[in-house]
DNA sequence: ACTAATATTTAAGCTTACTTAAAAAATAAT
DNA sequence: ATTATTTTTTAAGTAAGCTTAAATATTAGT
């Protein structure tokens, strides 16, 4: 299957798991970065492949064989950021743009051998969960969004939802990172804006930033 | 530039390199698994972008740009090659077919990073020498096939230049590999056959193997 | 409920990287 | 040197993955 193609499932998987649950070409096409035409023509396609459920107007459902697609896709950019992560001193952002290119052109084989050398992690660098070579994610997820997080609690960060260059820039000059402790000082209900205290700084983020970092309870 | 450009002025590079030293579009075309029509076609569009001389019905011949591009492709693939040789466990062959795919989706940045882990090595896991970030060779070749070795004379091997998956399996048999050492006990003229000895095994090699076996006198 | 705004779909068209078939040129063989 | 063979080129056509523009349906606002 071509590169487009698993883009395109893949794009789908995200959206129905993180984002605001809308899966309609529209929303897809503006992920992949094409027009809204090309998403419904893919769409279209990919339906007569089994890999999705198309109705006209509808939210694109994958099927068993889409999601499937798109967890082996999944699988190779999770293991190719938590072992170049592992390997080499790059940015999160950097490394992420290598594991988008290189997902596509990785064997099942060479999936094995790099999960197997890194000791079959369950979690990528970003917190986020690694299928296992059937597709599947055996871990459970109890993380919430910091923007859901309890005044006065302290949480650990699982998870960094995001590719964005701008935003793991923050994350890093401010000790935001997988792991690090969190206590959350004040949630401002009315501006949706968390106040919280990392290491020994204290700062106010806006849900922009607290519904991409999820956290556990401590 | 796309997938197929690089693997085009790659092909060329390489026929130019260690072929029968035929760059017409032909060749190249069996190279890549293309029709003759189509590397005609690519020609010309490549000619356009400065990347090749072409002349209708003579030798396809890379610029300085098209060289560059080459060498660089040719650096990534070898940089691959040794590096998954280094890390797993894996067959050369597989190995062949996984730096394929990733070569051409390495950035610059990551090549590097890959090459400064390996201590920039000079050779990749076939003896074939890698070229350094300005796609230039610095060593020298004194290697010959092993087709031209001496009788009597002892060598080592300087480069299996192939990819072809029965000749590695072959030569992962018969401890044939980068390194390790030859004797030539005779030169069969007329058959164009070669006996040697590799650590306890003689054997007699046909020119398919004796052309793409490079040695180094020790 | 109706209108305005937004999103989706259809239609037509483009580029890339191929294909096959035929024409033209180069190379090899007698 | 002429003919036969092979190779290269040209021409026409295809599939994938896009585009823009227009038509149609949905959703949101009043």
């Amino acid at each position: 299957m071509s590169v487009a193609i698993e883009n395109f499932v893949k794009a789908i998987y995200n959206n129905d798991k993180h984002d605001i649950k809308d899966t309609k070409p529209g929303n897809i096409a503006k992920k992949l970065g094409i027009s809204n035409a090309a998403a419904t023509d893919m769409a279209k396609k990919l339906a007569a492949k089994d890999l999705l459920n198309y109705e006209k107007y509808q939210q694109l459902q994958l099927t068993e064989k889409g999601t499937k697609m798109a967890l082996n896709v999944v699988r190779k950019h999770r293991l190719w950021e938590a072992f170049l992560f592992k390997m080499f001193d790059m940015s999160l952002h950097d490394i992420h743009r290598e594991a988008e290119l290189l997902e596509h052109q990785t064997s099942d084989l060479l999936a094995e051998k790099i999960s197997a050398y890194l000791g079959h992690p369950k979690f990528d660098p970003h917190g986020d969960p690694i299928p296992n070579a059937d597709g599947e994610i055996t871990t459970k997820d109890t993380s919430i969004p910091l923007s859901e997080a309890i005044e006065g609690k302290t949480y650990t960060i699982s998870r960094l939802m995001s590719d964005d260059k701008e935003f793991f820039d923050f994350c890093a000059q401010n000790e935001i990172k997988y792991r690090n402790t969190i206590t959350v000082l004040k949630q401002f209900i009315s501006n949706k804006m968390t106040q919280i205290t990392i290491g020994s700084n204290t700062m106010v983020l806006n849900e922009d930033f607290t519904k991409i970092i999820y956290v556990d309870e401590n």
